[in-house]
DNA sequence: CGCGTAATTGACAGGACTCAAATGGGGTGG
DNA sequence: CCACCCCATTTGAGTCCTGTCAATTACGCG
């Protein structure tokens, strides 16, 4: 099914060997191409609810997100997980380094990764300078989008934070799939757990948020995990955001161009 | 005054090149001692509500917080500033590789940096790449912080959030200072603009929790801007969270050791 | 068909935001 | 030195939002 939204293009546009989700990692794209590191990416599928990394493991792979959504997770004293963060299609994860994480990172819809084997990766970085700096640059980004993603709690109102990321959503979407944002899309979320827990808020207030946008035809409910999104604009609108807010959330996300011997590629 | 709290032990004990705040940065100091990397700090004051870094410039320095608070500001679109972040003593400062800024840093109070020329510090990475890995480590840790961060927000009771960051304040404090959290100790913030926006609420609704603290003798407001903590156990049990779930906000902190020269020294 | 989970819907109470006014402190100028 | 102003903070009253509890519906699966 994924594959059929791709969009064909010339082989010239596009990497075998690397998915690049922007201009830094397209750093580690071009040098994967002229040298030969041994950058050598695979596809896997993980089921939703699958572990991909659990809290303290030293991670053993990088991947790229190329369909569904990452939930990272903090598991409280009390034993309640809070959803601390979200990766999308086009997103990095995985520490590098070999060092344990603090997270634990789980497939909260079914997922599709790019993935390769951290220590190649890491012997990679070792052996390439210019690597190591598009890596730092890559990092540099998701510590800039952890502290955005605080904008979406600035919202006070609980209606303007699903109206922000339902915009978030259709923004990221239509960029990755070169689509203008003002046409309607349908984007498929995760649970309303993960998305109360996201947003900050209980299961029962997203539900009533939904339904309400429903019902004042800003978008169409699906099924339980698709939404369409029928104004963009009002959808915005009723956010309290500007375009320019959100800017720095699907900004610097890649594209997709087109997949072949099971390698997707993303280009910026 | 800063100076008074300082512990003096023997000068093998720091380092006079660099400001640690944590292993990785330990990796910084001992390799700005055995080789000659030109890495060379020094002291700077700002005055509260300085601009240290504007919006979309690019950094000319780096720097390490030695004392105060320093804000890290997104201006919205409809001219709202949100704060995204706060940085502490011990925590480092600047964006590297002359990165345009996503966000704005002030100074919240009066600060005292340990900053040295982005140049410097950048043509020092680029000479070692131990020196480059360090500095991944230092962000690894960065982008952990700030999804953190977030969990501040998993307590919808608006008093927890404050108790929750006066805890960590607290902690900071004391793993800074040396000194045992179970002591009171005074901890000075910053305006309560910047609390009600940093904890995603309002300023009546920040002063109505301080005062109510102040009554039932968990804390004693000594003045605006600074707390005695008194019973630092009950305000973690106000809280909500255990010592566990906040122990990433203060763990990997650097401890103030001596100052010498106009060179404070950090170390892990 | 029956079960368990996820999601919806309703009723209700309490917390937090909003608006508004009073208080306090620091700095400036007369 | 004092009066004055400006700003930050405090305090109060009222309303709405949203969390909580509870019951119902929908859906997937064996």
């Amino acid at each position: 099914m994924l594959e059929k939204i791709y969009k064909a293009t010339s082989p010239d546009n596009w990497c075998h060997l690397c998915a690049s989700t922007d201009w830094s990692v397209c750093t580690i794209a071009r040098f994967a191409k002229h040298t030969d590191l041994g950058l050598h990416w695979r596809k896997r599928q993980e089921p939703e609810g699958e572990i991909l990394l659990a809290y303290g493991d030293k991670p053993d792979f990088v991947a790229y997100v190329l369909s569904g959504v990452v939930r990272i997770v903090k598991i409280l004293s009390n034993g309640r997980e809070e959803v601390v963060d979200l990766l999308y299609p086009g997103d990095f994860l995985g520490a590098p380094l070999h060092l344990p994480s603090d997270f634990a990172f789980e497939a909260a819809t079914d997922v599709e990764l790019l993935a390769m084997d951290a220590g190649d990766f890491e012997a990679a970085t070792a052996k390439s300078r210019e690597l190591q700096t598009a890596f730092i640059r890559l990092r540099e980004r998701e510590v800039s989008l952890a502290r955005q993603r605080i904008l979406l709690f600035a919202a006070q109102r609980t209606l303007e934070r699903v109206a922000i990321y339902l915009s978030i959503r259709h923004h990221r979407r239509a960029r990755l799939m070169n689509q203008r944002v003002q046409d309607r899309a349908i984007i498929s979320l995760m649970g309303r757990k993960d998305l109360a827990s996201y947003l900050g808020t209980t299961i029962e207030t997203v539900s009533r948020h939904l339904h309400h946008l429903s019902r004042i035809g800003v978008i169409r409910i699906v099924d339980n995990r698709r939404f369409e999104i029928l104004d963009p604009d009002r959808l915005l609108h009723i956010s309290g955001v500007s375009r320019d807010d959100i800017r720095m959330f699907w900004q610097g996300c890649g594209r997709l161009v087109e997949i072949r011997n099971g390698v997707a590629a993303l280009r910026q």
